[in-house]
DNA sequence: CCCAGTAATGTAAGCGCTTACATCTTCATT
DNA sequence: AATGAAGATGTAAGCGCTTACATTACTGGG
């Protein structure tokens, strides 16, 4: 062996007698080596401690299986939750994962999209990543292009998108549903940002209104800082000066939070359905009920999805659709 | 051009009627490159959005800028926040993250350490992958050997591994020092985890209690499931049953959430320390008083300190320590 | 025992870049 | 105008792998 630090193909054809074609072809599991032969290689491979180089093997293949996950913010909990699952199902294909966080900014969205593009990942997979109303997704249409693209809880509808998403537009339109049945009939939805699932759920609850004979009144429907302090002092204030409301259905667990400390504070108890059914809903006190969004599944589907993208099979259904569910607990 | 899809350096040099070694120094941006030259080469570059290959780079330069990231747990709200820290920060200095989550097992953080030698990966970060009492440790010295360390909130001492980390021994230790001066005498310890973390919090407890001139009360010392039911039922017992308590102290704000439900319910009023102060403490009612062990903060040292090392400098220190912080509520 | 046919292996040409070294310009000095 | 030195550019040899194609080693049927 040459005096390189780490050993090369050539290094462990030399040692076990054989070309680095057969070397490469043992690496590769291909059937057509002699089992002797396998064995003899495997053993000088084991015993070098030798590992193909990626950039070499990347460069031939043009790929080092890898996926590129472009999400808004990790360190909220529902993305957490999601690259999480994503990771392990990714890592169970053999794929690495490359993540970028982007943040609100489309500006940015679109760069780190090129990044990822630049670095031939074999698929990209946007989680919280779409799309605001105004935004345009030329750069999610130009990425399909090349590779495929897969949305989690989103829906862009363009050859090589693949989505897969939970329908909140009808778990909204059922809490309102729900809430009626009870009597109410002045809700109050708080909602934070008007990503596509903001939208959806926003469209549900009004959807659901009008089948329901009522108008929603524009003065319960509330855009707020996602943020406890503002929510609480906001309910705080409606409270004391109106407008009136018999229910809340907020857009994201962490508003139903600042919701319930200020019902608490006021002494006032009205129903509140909150969404995510992430870990604050049972932080909560009372503890809240919401509509589980069923993360994990949406991204077991996605890596299912992949998989049958990756091997070129063309049943690969281009929207999934799961049902969310409500989490009953003490809030309704 | 070629028809081949994606455009190389070859292309670029003829379109641009100079060689690929010019076309390679615009790119790298070396100096020795007349301005009119870089002109006409950029100019090509632009107009056929050509970008390197990334693996052909890779292969040439012995690495593609990518750092790994082995992190227990995503979907933990602490290591989340880390997550997304360290991107940002990463990002910044042109690096990506390829990101491995190992769970708890030894096993897997040995095996993924494997791997991300073997992807060869400028730098290691290692986000609560570190580690417990019985572990050892060689992975990390191994992988140090190759290529720099960097473990956020941990400390392996050994060349090659640089810590960044919070003085959560010395926070704990305050902790109790507060309690007692309001007249506490007999705190209950909960922790889930004897994680490095894990075990400087429960040092600090002892401590404390030793300096203060008390015997730690082993029967008011008790791990538990991280999960807020379980807790809840634990303290709801304690409550009951005994032994007594006049104070808590937990390790996890998660574990605090437990005890604080456990407390109102039975109209109990101690005082409750959690420790993260992530938004959980926020969403406790009442709100949570938690040690602050800045992530943030603890992410900028390390990605400071990932600059250094990458650029050979000889002043980076091998560990850093980053005092914690009391961030009071109500619930002390 | 030969030969076609197949299985196993080897040869060599990429893949697209970086960079040491060679070559050619430029330009200030003399 | 001749002469270097310094600056700009080109040439070609890797980097370590995959794989089409060529070659060699086997196999059983005639």
């Amino acid at each position: 062996m040459s005096e390189r630090n780490t050993p090369n193909i050539y290094d462990i054809a030399e040692r076990a007698g054989v070309s680095i074609a057969t070397v490469s072809r043992v690496l590769s599991g291909s059937d057509k080596v002699r089992e002797t032969t396998r064995k003899r290689v495997m053993a000088v491979i084991e015993e070098t401690g030798y590992t193909p180089n990626p950039f070499a093997r990347g460069l031939g293949l043009g790929s080092m299986k890898m996926v590129g996950i472009l999400c808004t913010d990790v360190s909220d909990l529902y993305y957490a939750a999601a690259i999480s699952a994503l990771e392990r199902l990714l890592r169970r294909s053999g794929f690495d994962m490359l993540l970028y966080c982007t943040g609100d900014s489309l500006t940015d969205k679109k760069r780190y999209m090129g990044f990822l593009l630049e670095k031939h990942v074999d698929a990209i997979i946007l989680v919280g990543s779409a799309f605001k109303e105004q935004d345009d997704n030329t750069h999610i249409e130009n990425a399909a292009a090349n590779v495929p693209v897969i949305i989690i809880n989103g829906l862009v509808e363009c050859p090589g998108v693949y989505c897969v998403l939970c329908d909140e537009k009808q778990a909204m339109y059922d809490n309102v549903g729900y809430l009626y049945a009870s009597g109410r009939r002045r809700m109050l939805y708080l909602y934070d940002a008007l990503t596509f699932s903001g939208m959806q759920k926003l469209d549900g609850f009004k959807t659901a209104h009008c089948d329901l004979g009522m108008a929603p009144d524009e003065a319960l429907i509330i855009r707020c800082k996602r943020d406890i302090p503002s929510v609480r002092a906001l309910v705080a204030d409606m409270i004391c000066h109106g407008p009136a409301f018999d229910a809340v259905l907020a857009a994201e667990d962490i508003l139903s939070i600042g919701v319930c400390k200020a019902l608490a504070e006021a002494g006032v108890d009205v129903p509140v359905i909150g969404f995510n059914n992430s870990i604050l809903a049972q932080c909560a006190t009372p503890e809240l009920t919401s509509v589980d969004n069923r993360v994990a599944k949406l991204c077991a589907a996605a890596a299912t999805m992949l998989e049958g993208l990756l091997e070129k099979r063309s049943d690969v259904p281009s929207k999934l659709i799961l049902e969310a569910k409500l989490v009953r607990r003490s809030t309704f």
